[in-house]
Parts: C-alpha cells; structure tokens; sequence
RNA sequence: GCGGUCAUAGCUCAAUGGUAGAGCACCGGGUUGUGGUCCCGGCCACACGGGUUCAAUUCCCGUUGAUCGCCCCA
C-alpha cells in the first residue's frame, strides 16, 4: 500500500496572502529588516578574513619573536599609513607589474586625490625615508615594520586580499653584508619560530644588465617557438623571465641551453653577489642558487631572494613565505638622494602562521594561574574587589561573574587548566574567609580573605619552581 | 583574469527525489555550595537564487564562497 506522504505547501491563494503580509510589514515598519524564509547572515568581503581568539597565539609569538629579533639586530620599528598615493606604487613597483595592473585597491577620495591601499610596505618606508631626512642619521637605516597590506588578487590557501606583512629594511648602505644580515635574520627568526627554511637566492645584476639579458633570453626563445609549451609563449611575450619558472617537461630542453642571467651580470653586480654568498656561507645559513628566480617589482636590483620552508614531505610548500632584495635605485626613483642604495626583505604573516600549523608547532600559551569562584550576589561583589587586588599584583586570574552554579565554574577552572581555585561563598564572606582548592588533588583549604593574594604568591612560586625542577 | 573540484549544525562527518542524524562543542539537569569520568535533556544546519517535478537538501542552471592548478606574489 502506498500512502503518499503529506507535504503541506500552501496554495496560491496562501501564498497571494503571505506576500501581502510581507509587502505589509515592509510598509509599517520601514526601518527594522525582517527576517524572512531566506536568512540573511552577512557575509565577510572575499579574500577577508577574521583572526580569532585561537589563532591568536600563533600570531603572538611571531610579534613577539619578530619584534625582539628586529632589535637585536639593529632594526628600528617604522609604522606606516595604510593608505598612500596611488602614484607611489606605480612609480616603484612598476607600472607593467601584476600588482599594479590588476591587483591594487585604489579609489579617490573625497578631496580627489588617487589613493590606494597600500599592497606592499618597501616603497612606503622609501618615502618615509626621504620625508624625514633618514639620509642625515648614521647610515644605514634599519627599519621594521609589522601590518597589514592588500592586493586585489584570487584568494587562495595561505593568499589573501588583506594579508599581514613583516619587513626589514637598510637604507644607505650598498656593502653586500647588509643583504647577507638580513638573511640571516630572517631565517633566524623563522628558525626561532620553529620554521627551517633555505633561501633561494639569485642576482639581477643592474636594470641595464636584466634588460639586456630580457632581449637576449627572448631571442633565443623565439628561435625555438615549435618546442615549447603554450604557456611559454605567452611568457615570452609578457614576461620573459618567466621563461625559466616553466616546469613543463617539452620545455626541460630548451631552458637547460637558455643563456644564464648569471653570465649577463657586470662585474661590480657579480662581486657583489659573490660576497653575499661568502657571507652567507661565514654564518652558516643555508640557501640555494636559483639562476631562475626573477621578481615581480620592478625596484629590485642585484641580489633577490625568496624564503621558503623545507618541508618533510618535499616540495608541498606552494607559496614562499617571504621575498626580497636590494632596491638601489628605489630612494631616487622617489626624488631622494641619487644612489642611496637599500635592501629588505618581506614575509606573508599568514604563511608563517600556515607553516606553523602545518609543523605542528605549538606557541606558548598564558597561563591562568587562579579562577576566582564565586555564589551569590555578595560573593561577586566582594569578588570584583579581589579580582583586581591579584591583577595588580601580577596573577592572571580568570572568572565567571556571568555562572551561578559551583559545578560550571569549577568546569571552566578545570577547562583553563589553573592550577588554583578559589572558593568564595556567602558563608565565607561572612567569616571573611576564602576557600583555596588545588586542582590537582582536590584538596581545600580556608584561608584568611584579606591575605589571600600573598598566600596565592607563595603558592604559586611553589609550584614554578617546582616545574623549573622537574 | 582563466580552468578543475567542492558547499549539510560552531567543528568533523552521515543519510535521503517525500524537508535530515551522529560525535565533539555550547547551555541546563542528575536534590541543599565542588571540576576532570558517567547518565539525561536542550540548542543549532541542507550557502543563496531560479528551473525540472505532485514533491528538490538530493537532478539541472546561475550567483556567492572555499579549495587546487595557471598567472603572480607575501
């Protein structure tokens, strides 16, 4: 037997109704948006994204390693406006780059300047330097910078429309031990982190030398146009650089009789590069030749680099976690000195937080070391007081004003893994007593309310170094 | 900007052409004020819009978003 199931669907007489209900409501209550069948949750821009409250250790160690890394090697914090003149990146990063052809989030503002978010920090640290006379403070400049930066670009894992970036960089300076320090202490910091990387490393040698090099790659390219891929073809007419990055298999042949941009370089580019390399070697930081690596801003010159993770399972990593080089003729371009060199480096912040997670690296979490517990109105009062009496004094306490039961506080003390819990009833504030409970042994013990901070400081210092022992 | 894959609760995943289940998480309870285990209950979802159909979460199209590759970069 068949018994079609009943599915109640109102008829279009209903439906007229309903419709009219809602063309109703609409008119008598203009300003409030009712929620109709579909929902409307709002949605996050694409490319956007929140940090929350869980990621935030990852975060707080890189700031925290970051900044202190920095300073240590002579770096100086720089905040720059998120907002610039749109002409500043044009003119340094390149007019015929990706980034300012298709990635840039520019609009004019109210008084009709062009402005853009910035998509990247060198230029603007460049401008500041100029803008504030640097060139007169002991050269070099070193500078770090730390927040966020946008490109208008397809979201993918580990790229974002808004990403953060951290960034050194020395201006005034063209001695090769510079590009080699800032190496160095990018892959220090990463290694701090917990992140091996190597550096890949290659030098363009003078924008008259890259330019030559260009036309003489595209020649030879052109010579073999039937035997490379369809991509390829398109790199020789765009980006002829590009040529060396290709992997395809038809196109091994071809690169591997490409002429070497290595071989193109002047000798003051070549020596200069020499000595980065023996530098780098000196301090033992690990990096590999890449006679391939071409970078997409149009500032950089001599040496380039990118950062990336060595990863176990070989080559997963997709996205460098960072990139940079020297930018000698950056400060002029912007109407600075003539030949004020620089270097700097840039990482993604999102991609040392991806890698992190990926290695299993776990940042150091704060410590709770008390969770006040409280029952009843004149507990909480009292409660607010003590709260504050063990803040200023240093404990990181932890409560649940908005609980009433016992049991849920004692849930979440359990959950933040404190080792202390206090105990504060009617009874207790009564007697001017607070009850402490070890949450290890569960054992409780009364103490006097009005010493409860100084007993907390001892206990505590008991079991620090109890844990420096063990 | 181009191509592939995908979209079910806060998270991880099921099932189904007849409007959906679990685990974890969250909230509450297992008699008076005691956590980590257990038991019970509650909350919460078919991304959005359209089409085919008696009926769509399921099939088709579009949009949006994610993801992978290209391009590029951090």
């Amino acid at each position: 037997m068949i018994i079609p199931k009943k599915v109640s669907r109102p008829t279009k007489a209903e439906e007229e109704k309903i419709l009219e209900l809602e063309e109703a409501k609409k008119k008598f209550v203009p300003t409030v948006a009712l929620p109709t069948k579909g929902k409307k949750i709002p949605e996050l821009l694409r490319g956007f994204r929140d940090i929350l409250p869980d990621e935030q250790p990852y975060w707080d160690f890189f700031r925290d390693t970051a900044r202190s890394l920095a300073e240590s090697y002579g770096f100086e914090r720089i905040e720059l406006p998120i907002l610039e003149k749109e002409e500043l990146f044009i003119r340094t990063v390149g007019k015929q780059t990706d980034i300012v052809e298709k990635e840039i989030y520019t609009f004019e503002d109210k008084g009709g300047d062009k402005v853009i978010l910035r998509p990247e920090m060198t230029a603007s640290a460049a401008r500041a330097y100029i803008n504030h006379g640097m060139l007169n403070l002991p050269q070099p400049v070193k500078l770090w910078y730390m927040g966020p930066t946008f490109r208008y670009d397809r979201p993918q894992a580990g790229r974002y429309r808004q990403f953060n970036q951290f960034g050194l960089e020395a201006f005034g300076s063209n001695e090769p031990i510079i590009d080699a320090q800032i190496i160095v202490a990018t892959f220090y910091l990463l290694k701090s982190l917990g992140i091996e990387t190597t550096t890949r490393i290659n030098s363009i040698g003078t924008p008259d030398s890259r330019l030559a090099y260009k036309t003489e790659l595209a020649a030879y390219y052109r010579t073999k146009k039937n035997q490379i891929c369809e991509d390829c073809k398109r790199r020789l007419l765009k980006n002829p650089l590009r040529l060396l990055d290709c992997k395809a298999e038809e196109c091994q042949v071809v690169k591997e009789g490409a002429p070497q941009i290595l071989d193109w370089l002047d000798e003051d580019s070549k020596n200069h590069f020499m000595r980065v390399l023996e530098f780098l070697d000196e301090a033992g930081v690990p990096y590999t030749l890449d006679p391939h690596l071409v970078r997409g801003l149009d500032y950089y010159n001599r040496t380039v680099f990118e950062i990336w993770a060595v990863s176990d399972e070989g080559e997963r990593a997709q996205n460098a976690l960072g990139g940079g080089g020297r930018y000698d003729g950056l400060v002029e371009l912007l109407g600075g000195r003539e030949g004020t060199p620089g270097c700097g480096v840039a990482l993604g912040l999102e991609r040392v937080v991806m890698a992190m997670k990926e290695l299993k690296i776990q940042p150091p979490v704060k410590k709770i070391d008390v969770f006040f517990a409280q029952l009843g109105d004149s507990a909480r009062r009292v409660g607010l007081r003590i709260f504050e009496d063990f803040r200023q004094s240093g404990i990181s306490v932890r409560e649940a004003f908005g609980k009433g039961s016992l049991k849920t506080q004692l849930e979440n003390a359990n959950k933040l893994e404190v080792p202390f819990t206090l105990i504060l009833g009617q009874k207790e504030v009564l007697d001017g007593t607070i009850i402490v409970r070890d949450m290890e042994s569960g054992a409780q013990e009364i103490v006097d309310a009005g010493k409860i901070v100084q007993i907390m400081k001892k206990k505590l210092e008991i079991i620090k170094s109890l844990d420096n022992k063990g």
